[in-house]
DNA sequence: ATAATTTAGGCAATCGATTGCAATTGCAAA
DNA sequence: TTTGCAATTGCAATCGATTGCCTAAATTAT
């Protein structure tokens, strides 16, 4: 390969007898050049195949039309889906997004968010992993002025915008749904309860059978079944008990959910007369399974936008904004694995 | 919000009366400074919270330890997994990663291309759009020394690394699959004939129905199915032919063979008795159908990694190699909805 | 003790674009 | 004809880090 230099406005300067400042203002759209030398001088641009050097120029304007994000698994359909809305909107505004995924692991989250803070990016868009650690990392970035936007699973504490699903209200509404379809002894499969998303859906469950008149039991509450195999143990083991559930909440995800299918269906049980299921994720697969599983949305492509309009809004009116929460409503998919009514 | 000015090297080297060369030895670790000196410097940057300003850096060096990826779309199974794999090569080597999506559309594509170009990336990833056009962007990313690789969709006429599928094959020994579970009029979903993935999977299918002695017929040939709705629609044609066809090949996507299994089951036609259905790409939801899909798997993640160490190799040693098309060898998942033996 | 090296660190240019300020030119008003 | 002002353009500093070259001090060899 031929290291074959890059015209710069320098080159583009001397070949016009112009100084590069000229050239800059032609190239920025500037008013203060003249309209016809602006005119030869992208004429001649274009000619030279010049193409500005956005790091010459970051650099001088001292910041990087960038948004990092950071996000447990790039690949997994929630995610894929946030990046893609927020794409949605950065690439309008010509900003760049640079993805970085923890693996859910902490010690490559504050790699990632070191390496972002590094390229002084406007921006850094975080779901936290798994493995929770100290938050100072973030802190980090608040304090180097850089916006944070935190989203489904957040770190309460830091004082950052946040963008999350209404948890509570949407396992509230899945429990209450599932009473209402006449199912009596409701279980729950919990995630994680040092992730408050898991928290939070528990507790929105436990106040539906309250507010319902049922006992809250914690023999049918399953802890930290979040795979497809866990999910399915966790039915093996709820519909071995003397008085069995007659219906499964997988507050954790519809992958869950899939295993409680197969595990009850194995079992000979059927679904929806027997046991009412309920995931939570509205993968795309919920659809498909039979019977189609009820579920919850939570509308990720348009939390990926809300994100990117919560930054660039908030980069106009940077100062004395008070960091708000965004709630965004998640929606119950009501399908064949809870109607039996 | 206080706009405090980072710290530079400059504050650490009045703070320690020292050259700014000096702590930028000690920072890279340059072996032209003494130990000492060093573990202060290092010391007090720590303690003045200095971070890097890549931009700075970057200019200086001439380079951007960044890749840029181009796809279609990043929340479709395929493409973010191609992501996750590239990401985990190109982190451990410090890299980062800038992505664009094109959403098919040819002239965001050229935008996203520029843009990083622009930002001088090492190199661009991509997988070009379904509206197709000039690939002159592309090459003024070859023009401009910047590494080129090419996946899946790709624009053969250019020079540059190839990673693909060998569609071609994967496609015959699907077809020939279908032919030893003795089905005797198998069709065929075609994608969209201006993108070769689809020519090369329709060559496959032709190829293995002519060494099996079968005859080729176009009745059987179904152009431009490539959702689930167009499957589905293209089913209920192939059925209601006089004499319809024992086996569907979906070579666009499982999308497409889940319009086939629900169209085929609303009609009340077994399957795999009364027809065989297979796949491409191995969709997560392919294995929980009923009856589950047979499908094509394509190592995304497996690809995506291989994409990134490719970058690197390459830059190694970047003079006189050939740009070498990679395939990657997809692998025929047998399921039920083609076994009748 | 003196010369020859080695080591540590400073100076200043550089990467490429931007921008405040100064200088020049042209044109209109007085 | 002279002054004033606006419109263009140039000059040079700047963003922050890196690096070739040079110098001074320290170490080793002779």
């Amino acid at each position: 390969m031929k290291p074959q230099k890059r015209t710069t406005i320098y080159d583009i300067a001397q070949k016009l007898n112009l100084a590069a400042s000229s050239v800059s203002r032609a190239l920025s759209n500037s008013d203060k050049i003249n309209a016809e030398t602006k005119a030869l001088v992208l004429k001649t641009a274009a000619e030279m195949n010049y193409q500005q050097n956005a790091m010459a120029s970051n650099l001088r304007k001292g910041n990087n039309p960038t948004i990092g994000v950071v996000v447990p698994r790039i690949n997994q359909y929630f995610f894929s889906n946030i990046i893609a809305g927020l794409e949605e909107v950065t690439f309008k505004k010509g900003y760049n997004l640079v993805i970085c995924q923890s693996n859910e692991l902490h010690a490559r989250e504050v790699e990632g968010v070191n390496a972002l803070v590094n390229q002084h990016v406007s921006g850094i868009v975080i779901s936290i992993a798994a493995e929770q650690g100290s938050s100072n990392h973030l802190q980090q970035v608040l304090d180097r002025n850089i916006q944070l936007i935190q989203f489904d699973r957040v770190v309460e504490e830091l004082e950052t915008f946040k963008v999350v699903n209404d948890n509570y209200k949407a396992a509230y509404e899945a429990t209450k749904h599932l009473i209402e379809q006449g199912y009596r002894r409701i279980a729950l499969l919990e995630g994680p309860q040092e992730l408050h998303i898991f928290r939070e859906r528990k507790e929105g469950y436990i106040a539906a059978l309250k507010d319902q008149g049922f006992p809250v039991l914690e023999e049918l509450m399953y802890a930290n079944a979040w795979t497809k195999e866990l999910g399915a143990l966790a039915t093996v083991k709820l519909l071995e008990m003397v008085s069995p559930p007659d219906a499964i909440f997988a507050s954790t995800s519809d992958f869950a959910a899939l295993g409680v299918l197969e595990a009850a269906t194995a079992k000979g049980i059927r679904i929806p007369e027997e046991l009412g299921v309920c995931g939570y994720s509205n993968e795309p697969f919920t659809e498909i399974t039979s019977p189609s599983i009820t579920t919850i949305d939570q509308f990720s492509v348009e939390m990926g936008k809300t994100i990117g309009n919560l930054h660039f809004q908030e980069m106009e009116n940077s100062d004395a904004v008070i960091k708000k929460t965004v709630n965004i409503k998640p929606k119950l998919i009501v399908r064949k694995s809870s109607q039996r009514l």
